[in-house]
DNA sequence: TAAACATACAACCAAATGGTTACATATTCA
DNA sequence: TGAATATGTAACCATTTGGTTGTATGTTTA
């Protein structure tokens, strides 16, 4: 069978702007909904999809506390990028980089 | 003034898995576009748009060979989404990147 | 309990995305 | 030169994306 198909993978989650702007005001503190909704210049409404899009990558999740939503950010999913860019590091001298690539890849 | 808003950012150019694996194809090897598009299940005229999204965003480029375009990988702009990233290793144990973050960022 | 607050959700919309087919043009080769 | 090859490009299409407004529901708080 193929790969079990992730609903929104994380490549298409950071492509956002607004999206990496929420990672980034997550990074610092968890917030409700409301909070992160006032720094950005669109409705609640539109940042709450941004939101659903950000979970259903597992990059944040929301747990309900009383009539708030607080959501936190989980950056594990972020590691996918980290490997997938790290084939490419081989190529812009990054020494170290070289120096794993010489190590592990034997077509190098 | 604000940032010279890029035409097509590469966030967005690596969003694609098409695209991803095109940079993976001309990682290997130069290519013209008739050997880029037999790895693909999609018409030439289709892969020859990510090939336009993938050089507004820098990542490849092509030159004009007789009657064949051979595009090769400009992998620099990928520093952006590398630095983007280093931000949030901290988050997830890497070790050197916490030493980093400890030299480098005061509130950490 | 009534008002204010925080969120949820449905319905709608314009533009972007990712694909198609058809046809035109430039280059090479027999 | 004529056929085959490689690419360019226009026109079109369905779906997704990123946003809106309006309304409903649950939770505090005065």
């Amino acid at each position: 069978m193929a790969a079990p198909t992730e609903k929104h993978d994380v490549f298409k989650a950071i492509a956002d702007p607004t999206r990496r702007e929420v990672l980034r005001l997550l990074a610092e503190n968890e917030r409700p909904i409301s909070e992160i909704a006032d720094h950005f210049d669109m409705s609640r409404t539109a940042v709450t999809k941004h939101l659903q899009i950000l979970t259903e990558a597992e990059l944040i999740s929301g747990r309900k506390e009383g009539r708030e939503k607080i959501y936190q950010l989980h950056p594990e999913p972020l590691t996918e990028v980290k490997q997938w860019l790290s084939y490419y590091e081989k190529f812009w001298g990054n020494k170290l980089a070289m120096l794993k690539h010489l190590v592990e890849d034997e077509n190098y």
